[in-house]
DNA sequence: ACAATATTTAAGTATATACCTAAATATCAT
DNA sequence: ATGATATTTAGGTATATACTTAAATATTGT
């Protein structure tokens, strides 16, 4: 398989450190992409791209008022993240789990 | 910036979709490479890769046995996701959030 | 219609991804 | 040591990423 497009899923969305930026940028509050850029520090088109992104998979709504756009963040999607990261989670506390007892408990073998 | 590496932080690493297989697969019991393979039906060589990558950021531990390297998940790393998403969670369940009323709740506009 | 403002799209660059095949390395059994 | 088995590393391919600059597309005010 060939590297899967930023636009296929959730996963893949959220990988990028400035996606995730934009997201917590945008949950309180529809903004413009202007703005948007100026906080990240990058250029409009930059911009424009990753929310692109992130409303293809359904994590921004967006609303054209004038001759701005403002975008919105939509959480909705995260929750098959949260659900994938949860299923997992009587790991985290109890680090006995299921692991066959052929392996003992020293570090890793470089 | 250029794109980053699968391997600078947690969210890039569980971007791929066969890598998060690996992990459900590797979460109750450690197994050789050989196996995974089969799982996934790709060659040993892609197998080692995305195994490297869980490994660099931690998601798995590995234990040479003899001429196999048993991998099994470590779930402490995905902790970092979980809390991302659960910072928004009041977001996901009442749809009245934050937003100014200067925009109402009609769909998206293409 | 015309200029200014806000955003998107197009085209280009350097680097990363997700594989593969083939060669290299490690371990075990003989 | 030799050969078989298990895994990793090296080298290669096609495609995707994360930007950029410049051109194209709204929309608004005059």
């Amino acid at each position: 398989m060939p590297p899967r497009k930023a636009t296929s899923d959730v996963f893949h969305a959220i990988a990028d450190a400035n996606r995730r930026t934009l997201l917590g940028f945008l949950a309180q509050k529809a903004r413009p992409v202007g703005e948007c850029a100026k906080e990240l520090g990058i250029t409009y088109a930059a911009v424009s791209q990753h929310l692109s992104v992130l409303h293809e998979v359904g994590l921004v709504e967006r609303k054209s008022l004038g001759r701005q756009r403002y975008y919105r963040t939509r959480f909705e999607p995260l929750q098959e993240v949260y659900d994938w990261t949860v299923a997992y989670r009587p790991f985290w506390q109890n680090r006995l789990d299921a692991l066959g007892n052929y392996l003992d408990k020293e570090e890793d073998s470089e």
